[in-house]
DNA sequence: GTCTATAGCGAGATAGAC
DNA sequence: GTCTATCTCGCTATAGAC
């Protein structure tokens, strides 16, 4: 079971998915981590602090994912594909709390918020840059890398927001889907530049 | 102005964005209202009720407004760039309303939800209808439809996230690069069945 | 480290005068 | 149609015993 600070916190991910932070009382975690609301109190020094708890972890969660994902990846195209694999399978297998993450930022003060969007930022850099570096080498399409890094970045974080577990499809089966779209379709020149000598037809 | 009904409901729209609709309370509305929050009662029969009238109200000018854009266009290319132009330019244009409806649905009852979620299902389908369409006839690549229209509409909607009104770029640029994106790299064969015999090579 | 008890406050909603 | 006054409730957080 873990200890009851794990216990307290996975009883708040589990209301603040489902009913919102602001909704959800601390009376509501109390009794879903079957102590009494006073108790919370010697392991968080407040409710925002279990929030911010939630989602810095999630962030840094995330960010270590996909480093681990990426470690020993050289090929632009590829690192691409693995962090698509990585960031789409991160957002099924941790959907409740990353959609905390997405929602729930209204709840944070002005330090704790900076902190978080402080991760966000350097981990959304993280795409920017080697969309960018793709485009440099002739493997991407030209185009605004922002506004292409936030069209990726955003189609592959809302998955957590259809994804069923016991759905049709499987998080990795999803994965291969997104991996697909993004770089093969999204991303790639559709006529790479070293096959542009190349006739496409075999007859 | 507008009537005090409208005043009501546009500091509504404005606080539900700024601070989330269970952070916001009736005596914040009353106040950038200019009336005391008895008043409201006069108005609106429950703080869930303004609510569910911006939601309904942004559904279905959303709804209206592609079905407006779709009017004449028979090509189904065509009809999935308009769709796409529309939906980016009114999540530009209307950005608190659709924030609010992409992340306030959990301060809906049950029956109020049903309502809501019954209007969207209906939109999405609108998409999926057309992208379906398009694989048969051709014009795009074959995939799985359900996951491809999640993808364009959640990348589309999320436009609501970052969208900047005195940003670098207008709602019309960013509608531009998008009808681009989903359009000509995601949805599109990259090479057309009756293109397949012609050589791109050109030396 | 968990408990009971409660302080202190502000919420949504209503009553009834004007 | 808007007001003042108030009801009732539940909230976050704290005090202090065990």
């Amino acid at each position: 079971m873990g200890t009851t600070k794990e216990t307290i916190k996975k009883a708040a991910i589990n209301l603040f998915y489902k009913k919102s932070y602001f909704a959800t009382a601390m009376s509501n975690i109390a009794l879903d981590s079957n102590i009494r609301k006073a108790s919370i109190y010697h392991h968080y020094a407040s409710k925002e602090d279990i929030l911010f708890d939630i989602l810095m972890t999630t962030m840094s969660a995330l960010d270590a994912y996909i480093d681990n994902c990426l470690k020993g990846v050289e090929n632009i195209e590829n690192r691409m594909r693995a962090a698509v694999r990585a960031h789409v399978k991160f957002h099924c297998d941790n959907q409740k709390e990353v959609l905390i993450s997405d929602t729930e930022l209204r709840g944070l003060t002005a330090k704790n918020y900076k902190a978080f969007v402080a991760l966000r930022d350097a981990y959304e850099k993280k795409f920017q840059d080697m969309i960018a570096r793709g485009i440099d080498q002739g493997y991407f399409a030209a185009g605004d890398v922002k506004v292409i890094s936030y069209a990726i970045l955003t189609m592959c974080t809302a998955v957590a927001n259809w994804f069923k577990p016991d759905g049709r499809l499987s998080g990795d089966q999803i994965s291969t889907i997104y991996e697909e779209l993004v770089v093969t379709r999204l991303l790639k020149e559709s006529l790479p530049i070293h096959s542009l000598k190349t006739p496409v037809v075999r007859e």
